[in-house]
DNA sequence: ATCCAGGGGTCAC
DNA sequence: GTGACCCATGGA
């Protein structure tokens, strides 16, 4: 009985449970999980109905331990992927571990961000709404935003006395009015593109099948980018959680900048062909590469 | 007040 | 295809 609400998984070589966890967590409030010090709960929607679970680690396996909803076989398969995708688990970082320790400027990554997944998000729908939402504005508040948003269209799971709050569903927020996410801090504009990505995913012109029935990146890139508050950046930040494509570099970000300014591997923001350099020495793990960068801006509080 | 933040659209050339 | 310019909305 019991056993049927844990699942356990083998955890791969180049794995560190507690290096995504730190990430999940960082400095920032997101409404999507709540990490503690072991562990990650979260709430999704499956085809299965609404689940809670927590995400921990036991020996050299990674543990799911499902709190609410359907324990069956088949859900349970389906959070099985679903955490082996979000935590990357089947991907064989050696490669990449390779280049890095080729190169002096980020050899210590290896060491330092050891075992380190790109965590994703395997839902398109939300992962375009969080990057439009996260569009030139700083984190902390684009997390804010994000709250206000779930919180107020989003579906939710109570447990132990807490809240879990899930994405909210295209066709909800096909619905949302530009004055209510206004008075969310929206801009005009961001209200608008959000709404327009619910619509277009309600009316059937954009959804995962559609881009990944496409045969390649750049396909994919420019059936994201014909949409409205769809950019190259915001296209390639999809390609990259959702769909995990190496080349989805995010370029123009702010944070990838300065973090290639800050290990020296660029001068200056603009210099161009120094960055397409750099990237094509690290090809097959453009987007892990800055991911690891990302992940450099944070620094990790004393004790 | 000033500059920055995990950009996008438009419009000229 | 590229670059200049404008736009939005807080944070520090």
């Amino acid at each position: 009985m019991d056993s049927q609400q844990t699942i356990i998984i083998p955890v791969p070589p180049l794995f560190n449970f507690q290096e995504c966890l730190w990430f999940l967590n960082r400095n920032y409030d997101d409404c999507l999980h709540v990490v503690t010090e072991t562990a990650v709960f979260k709430a999704i929607a499956t085809p299965f109905g609404d689940v809670l679970f927590r995400v921990g680690e036991q020996g050299t396996f990674v543990k799911i331990d499902l709190l609410q909803g359907d324990s069956g076989p088949e859900c349970r398969d389906y959070l099985t992927r679903y955490v082996r995708d979000w935590f990357d688990m089947d991907r064989d970082l050696a490669p990449f571990y390779g280049y890095l320790k080729r190169d002096s400027r980020l050899a210590y990554m290896a060491e330092d961000f050891a075992g380190l997944r790109l965590m994703g998000i395997s839902d398109m729908f939300e992962a375009l709404c969080w990057s439009i939402i996260g569009q030139q504005i700083n984190l902390t508040f684009a997390y804010k935003m994000k709250r206000r948003m779930v919180e107020q269209y989003g579906r939710h799971i109570e447990w132990n006395n807490q809240v879990f709050h899930i994405f909210p569903e295209p066709e909800i927020l096909a619905n949302a009015e530009v004055e209510v996410l206004r008075g969310m801090q929206f801009s005009q504009k961001k209200a608008e593109y959000v709404i327009g990505a619910a619509r277009a995913f309600t009316e059937g012109t954009l959804s995962r099948s559609l881009i990944e029935a496409l045969p390649d990146f750049d396909s994919r890139q420019k059936a994201l980018v014909a949409h409205k508050g769809i950019g190259i950046w915001t296209a390639n930040y999809v390609l990259m959680k959702t769909f995990r494509a190496p080349e989805g570099i995010p370029h123009g970000d702010v944070g990838l900048l300065n973090a290639l300014v800050g290990h020296g591997i660029i001068g200056a923001r603009s210099e161009k062909e120094k960055i397409e350099a750099f990237f094509h020495d690290y090809a097959g793990w453009e987007t892990y590469v800055t991911f690891y960068l990302w992940r450099s801006l944070a620094v990790k509080p004393l004790a």
